[in-house]
RNA sequence: GCCCCAGUAGCUCAGCUGGUAGAGCGACGGCCUUGUAAGCCGUUGGUCAGGGGUUCAAAUCCCCUCUGGGGCUCCA
């Protein structure tokens, strides 16, 4: 907020005619206004002052007030007036604000406030003592600070030979003809804010179309319904994250509460550092806030632990729903949520060089784990400079085993809580990236919130924590939508990966003489962990080969006289063409290119007659 | 959160120089008994996102709200 303010003997000003759209209202337009021996406060509100304009009016009162004081005048004349920045608040924000700060001097002074959006003419008698006149630039605090603080990065291409290639994200002619994974060359023009196609993405069509999810308009900006088929992927993921967790890693699992008291020094802590995208609410007039990580009940449980060296490193893991106040612009399709589905994975290490070892399992895991789910994606590394120069050989080593170039970010200093962290971003239909897993290895944490274990001396000391997530359930089910879109685009046949199809199998009888087999058929292969429908609707085949397609169903088998006196199915696989098979060796396909993947099961009706329309 | 664009039947959309709505698909009913991407006929279907305003008259013009999309900004 720009103010200036003058200490006048009077003030004379009347409204002319509307300088905006929608002006205030006023009663009479050329009526004059008259105030005497007042100080006249001309005000602009800013753009940023909507940022916090609780803040601005408070500082803007006192920083009048305080003047008020020092000039003795009787009242104040709060004048909209445009002209003092060219950075302006929209007009209805800055009539919110002004008429805010008029309720504030109004508890203190008698208040005078012009009206907003008009031209207005006005005589001004200005007492011309030394401090008659004076100017104030009012910043919100916070703002301030970050300013500061912003130390810009540098940025540069690592390759698993150990070549280092500088970028300059502000001039594109420093990446864009690189001979290098093209993947990461897209990562990096996303990183430098170059963007190709300005369209929705295609998940949100693609979700709604094979009825797996969509918006809940009742609910909040980024909450999801999730249908029956939605569900079945939904489960999937989750299973495979529980797999990878407790089975892969031979992590605890725990689960922690998604609400907790404000008034919890620790609780209160975090909270602070992750801005105003917090969930809040009132119970019982306690303040409470929905978990927007993990960490809040982790730390908790891990501070009240006794630890041992003998243990470490210890691997700890939960999957639970997290809630974050994404600024309502930025959540778009399943990219960016208030709500979603989060698998955390902490490991407690004893030092730094303990720490390491586990980043670079971790590394190894994850790096297999995202090569397993059929997905275009490139690697990103952030890391504080001092480390990276000490570690540099490390960091190829890593990149020996994702066989991948990455983008390297240096930060100058410490920045956030840890020195390093890696992410594998995906590439959507758009050329946009989507954030997956991550690791972070945190050299803070442990202190902040007294997590501690005992060494060999029988001595308290702090652990390295290494947070890791392989993104949100929603996110990878989004960048699989994604990646069908993309195929899509490049003439290729839709699909979702096998495991996640909903309907893995559909069985089309010729006639309703045939149901009672087709019906047979599909319950013995749903006995083999594999879901299979029944496709009974009184339509041509041609028909229900169409819907069974346009569903992406992986596998649609016909069944006729043919099929059932020779006991040959006719097997139609999606993006291939038709294939005789018995149903052992259909069975036994599938479950080939399945593995060890999840298997859930079928939460639909078998027969499709029988199932509503959730379109 | 800000700026811009959009919202018409369950879905995809037409109508939008003002005269209170239409198609295809779906759903429902019937006929057909089906052999690898839409068999035929009929019926049903709408607070034109919601609210307010201008007008004799608003889906159509104006304002507000909600929802979605694009672009910013933000992402310890």
């Amino acid at each position: 907020m720009r103010l200036l303010l003058i200490h006048a003997d009077y003030i004379e000003y009347a409204p002319l005619q509307p300088a905006i759209k929608e002006p205030e209202k006023i009663e009479n337009i050329g009526k004059y206004e008259r105030v005497d021996e007042c100080l006249v406060a001309f005000c602009t509100i800013e753009k940023i002052d909507e940022e916090n304009p609780e803040e601005i009016v408070k500082l803007a009162t006192e920083a009048i007030i305080e003047h008020v004081k020092m000039v003795k005048a009787n009242r104040v004349v709060v004048y909209p007036y445009a002209h003092l920045s060219s950075d302006l608040a929209s007009p209805k924000n800055a009539i919110k604000i002004l008429h805010k700060l008029k309720e504030e001097l109004e508890k203190i002074i008698e208040v005078k406030l012009a009206p907003f959006g008009w031209y207005k003419t006005f005589t001004l008698k200005c007492k011309g003592h030394p401090l008659s006149e004076l100017s104030r630039t009012i910043v919100p605090k916070e703002e301030k600070k970050k300013e500061e603080k912003h130390i810009p990065s540098s940025f540069l291409i690592l390759t698993p030979d150990g070549k280092e290639i500088p970028i300059d994200l502000s001039n594109p002619n420093t990446f864009l003809n690189l001979d290098i994974d093209p993947t990461l060359i897209k990562l990096i023009k996303n990183e430098a804010g170059i963007k190709e196609k300005h369209q929705a993405p295609a998940h949100i069509k693609i979700m709604k179309k094979l009825e797996l999810i969509d918006y809940e308009p009742a609910s909040d900006v980024g909450h999801f319904r999730f249908y029956p088929k939605g569900m079945i992927i939904k489960t999937a993921l989750e299973e495979f994250a529980n797999n990878f967790a407790i089975k892969e890693l031979k992590a605890m699992r725990i689960e922690t509460p998604m609400i907790y008291k404000l008034d919890e020094p620790d609780i209160a802590e975090q909270a602070s550092r992750f801005k105003e995208k917090d969930y809040r609410l009132k119970v019982d007039n306690k303040e409470f806030i929905l978990r927007f990580a993990g960490d809040f009940g982790l730390f908790r449980m891990m501070k009240d632990a006794i630890m041992s060296y003998k243990q470490l490193p210890i691997r700890v893991y939960e999957l639970s729903p997290s809630f974050r106040l994404e600024q309502s612009g930025e959540c778009v399709g399943l990219k960016r949520l208030r709500a979603f589905t989060m698998p955390d994975i902490h490991c407690f290490c004893k030092n730094l060089e303990e720490g390491l070892l586990e980043y670079k399992l971790l590394f190894e895991k994850y790096t297999e784990f995202t090569n397993s789910m059929e997905i275009e994606y490139a690697i990103a590394f952030r890391v504080v400079k001092e480390f990276y120069l000490k570690n540099k050989e490390w960091i190829v080593s890593l990149l020996k085993i994702a066989n991948k170039p990455a983008l390297i970010e240096i930060l100058p200093e410490m920045k956030h809580y840890w020195i390093l962290k890696h992410e594998y971003q995906a590439i959507d239909s758009t050329g946009g990236n989507i954030q997956l897993a991550t690791l972070q290895l945190d050299v803070e944490d442990a202190a902040r919130y007294g997590i501690y274990y005992v060494d060999e001396n029988g001595e308290k000391k702090g652990c390295i924590i290494l947070h890791s997530s392989m993104g949100s359930i929603e996110r990878w089910i989004g960048v699989i939508l994604e990646q069908a879109a993309k195929d899509m685009e490049n003439n290729k046949v839709p699909k979702l990966p096998l495991w996640l199809s909903p309907i893995q199998v559909r069985i089309i009888p010729v006639n309703m003489n045939y149901l009672d087999k087709a019906i047979e058929i599909a319950l013995k292969i749903n006995e083999n962990n594999i879901r299979a429908d029944v496709d009974d609707r009184n339509e041509s085949v041609a028909k229900k080969i169409r819907d069974a397609e346009t569903e992406w169903i992986p596998y649609i088998v016909v069944l006729g006289e043919k099929e059932v006196s020779t006991g040959e199915l006719s097997v139609r696989i999606r993006g291939e063409g038709i294939v005789s098979k018995k149903l052992e060796e259909l069975i036994e396909e599938i479950n080939k290119k399945i593995s060890s993947k999840p298997r859930v099961p079928l939460c639909l009706p078998i027969r499709l007659s029988a199932r509503p329309s959730f379109k």
